[in-house]
DNA sequence: GTTAATGCAAACTTTTTGCACGGCC
DNA sequence: GGCCGTGCAAAAAGTTTGCATTAAC
């Protein structure tokens, strides 16, 4: 998803954070990426046309953006934080051939899954979120997978 | 869950894995854990009766595990790599106050979602598990989270 | 006896921190 | 102009590696 300067601008903005060069960009790195980045490459990809921009900045922006709801950090199997924009409750699917993070987004599972933990009625328990993760093989590695 | 020594090596003979005392000792300690720990965690409540063990063998030894299917990495949204004993298919709710990560087991659930997910028909991707994560937090802060 | 695992220390990777400087509101 | 964000470099945290020693089968 490519966003304007001027928009990524508004969403900080609305999330109460300063409008900053770095912060401008780094918002427009993540939504326009699909590939749930970690740090350094969101570094790597905003380097080309803002070489002064600094890895710590990107670390200490991305956190902001976790704390003002922006993004969420997304959980890998390997010892790497990734960064996923935070649009709304969707799943993931992790491919163990390629090692891609997929979203996965699925209205009725969510409801579904959420209909039979309330009459499951798990106790001492207020739930925030759901995510069905799922592990598998892309079978055909040339083509992405088709969600219907 | 406690297990004697005796058991422990044979689980891991019947994995394939040499038994020797420092995995003896590193499965038992896995097993008996509930939260969930990470390799320095294991480390920490070995040494007291193992002082010579070496905190790169219970990374080599937890790696061996994973590899042997004997255990699992466990995602978690800090950097942090943690693990799991596996036994078999279960979800996982993460509280958001205490960090805990709790073993969520709900067969039904899972027939749910695969036949959910079977009836999508997601194209060109072998699902090889599923796992639910619930974030969320525990109301009654003194009592464990209570599973019907 | 042979082969593989362990312990140590050093290296490496990823992330965080402190502080002086600069830019946004 | 005041305050917060940034860049730099150094430190910290977490994990991996190489190699000589030791233990399992």
């Amino acid at each position: 998803l490519k966003i304007s300067a001027s928009h990524s601008k508004e969403i900080l903005s609305n999330h109460g954070l300063k409008a900053t060069h770095q912060r401008i960009v780094i918002l427009q790195a993540l939504m326009e990426t699909e590939s749930h980045p970690n740090a350094e490459q969101i570094h790597d990809k905003i380097k080309k046309a803002f070489p002064s921009i600094s890895l710590a900045t990107v670390y200490k922006t991305l956190d902001s953006f976790v704390q003002n709801n922006l993004a969420e950090k997304v959980l890998t199997d390997t010892d790497h934080v990734r960064y996923d924009c935070k649009v709304h409750e969707h799943n993931h699917i992790y491919c163990t051939n390629t090692g891609e993070i997929i979203d996965y987004e699925d209205n009725e599972l969510q409801i579904l899954i959420k209909k039979h933990l309330q009459s499951k009625n798990i106790e001492n328990l207020e739930i925030e979120k759901i995510k069905l993760v799922i592990t598998g093989k892309k079978t055909d590695l040339k083509q992405s997978v088709f969600i219907k």
